[in-house]
DNA sequence: TAAGTCATGTAAAAAGTTACATGATTCT
DNA sequence: AGAATCATGTAACTTTTTACATGACTTA
């Protein structure tokens, strides 16, 4: 099983969702740190179903298609919750990025700093969106979001750690872009 | 092109280098930030020698298997030139680790502080690994390292990225262990 | 003598992306 | 009338992982 099967079990295990919910939850940035197409989703369901760690009913709906509305068995929940307390490995990190960075040097100040004030403002545009959610959150979740056994409690830790994430990103970058103004001729730069 | 041939352009660009050195220089953590194997990067080096972005000779060594050593061409060059000045969007994160901890809710406090403070000792260890490789950087290599027009130079920023990733992971495993000790009972805990 | 390093590759399978395919309803 | 939302899937392709395959030399 992959961290996808996992991800869609996690939610499901929580509520009850079609595979288009699903995929809603993992398209934008609410899926903080996983995200998947239809074409991954669907055959995942099947394959999950296959399993037995979930089932489906099918709701008709007049004014809509009707759906398949997935939850999670019993034998769902257990492979999730034993997949979950078993540490893992520290993974390859990838940053294409960085990719970029490594090669800098080849490129003129100019266009560096273009380069990392753009990557910097997306950085920061999608720390305010979290921050946002984190207001609600804080706001709208006490005290469930401070209690560990709450599934709120698990929410919130993703979306720190985005915050975070997001925040140390804008840092380096700022970090980043003073470096390269400081290295260059000034009226080069300006 | 992937990211995975601009990032061996990218290493070629500094040194030339045989598919094995570029293996090692991308299989343990000093490839910060991306990474792969060899089933990946001798198909990969064929396909930018074909598209003529690098060339190889073969060096015949007496006591050990003779090798291909790859450079840039000036089209080679060229072509990083060009795509590492390019704005990106932002790529979705993965972080199967989030994946668990969006579930920690099913497991219990013990098991979840298992999981976290394990989780935080390897990215301790990864850390102190980073800070000693920084160490290093900054006593041999100033001031090239400041100039932004060194390889090296980019190559501590990538160092000084993870250095503050790992920094913020290790910070966020702190403050969720915490949290997970403030909402449980202590003797259940302890 | 067993494990490790140097050296190059291929094969098969899994995971992920992009594009194809359909169709009703609702909002602008 | 056109775009967006709801709804489910498949096909083709690319990328990545894991395992297979070979062989000489060096160090413990």
């Amino acid at each position: 099983m992959t961290p996808l099967g996992y991800a869609l079990l996690g939610l499901l295990a929580r509520t009850p969702c079609s595979g288009y919910d699903l995929l809603r939850k993992m398209e934008d940035p609410v899926g903080y740190f996983w995200h998947a197409q239809r074409s991954q989703i669907y055959p995942e369901l099947a394959r999950l179903e296959a399993a037995g760690l979930v089932r489906h009913t099918v709701v008709e709906q007049t004014d809509r298609p009707h759906k398949k509305v997935y939850e999670t068995t019993e034998a769902g929940i257990a492979a999730l919750r034993n997949w979950v307390a078993v540490p893992m490995k520290l993974p390859f990190d990838r940053d294409t990025f960085m990719v970029k960075v490594f090669s800098l040097w080849l490129v003129s100040p100019q266009q560096a700093l273009h380069l990392v004030r753009s990557y910097r403002a997306d950085h920061a545009e999608r720390l305010a969106q979290y921050e946002e959610i984190g207001r609600t959150m804080e706001r709208d979740w006490e005290p469930a979001a401070r209690r560990f056994d709450s599934p709120k409690f698990a929410s919130y830790a993703t979306l720190r750690r985005g915050i975070d994430y997001e925040q140390g990103y804008v840092s380096w970058c700022d970090w980043l872009a003073e470096a390269i103004e400081a290295s260059a001729p000034s009226e080069s730069v300006e």
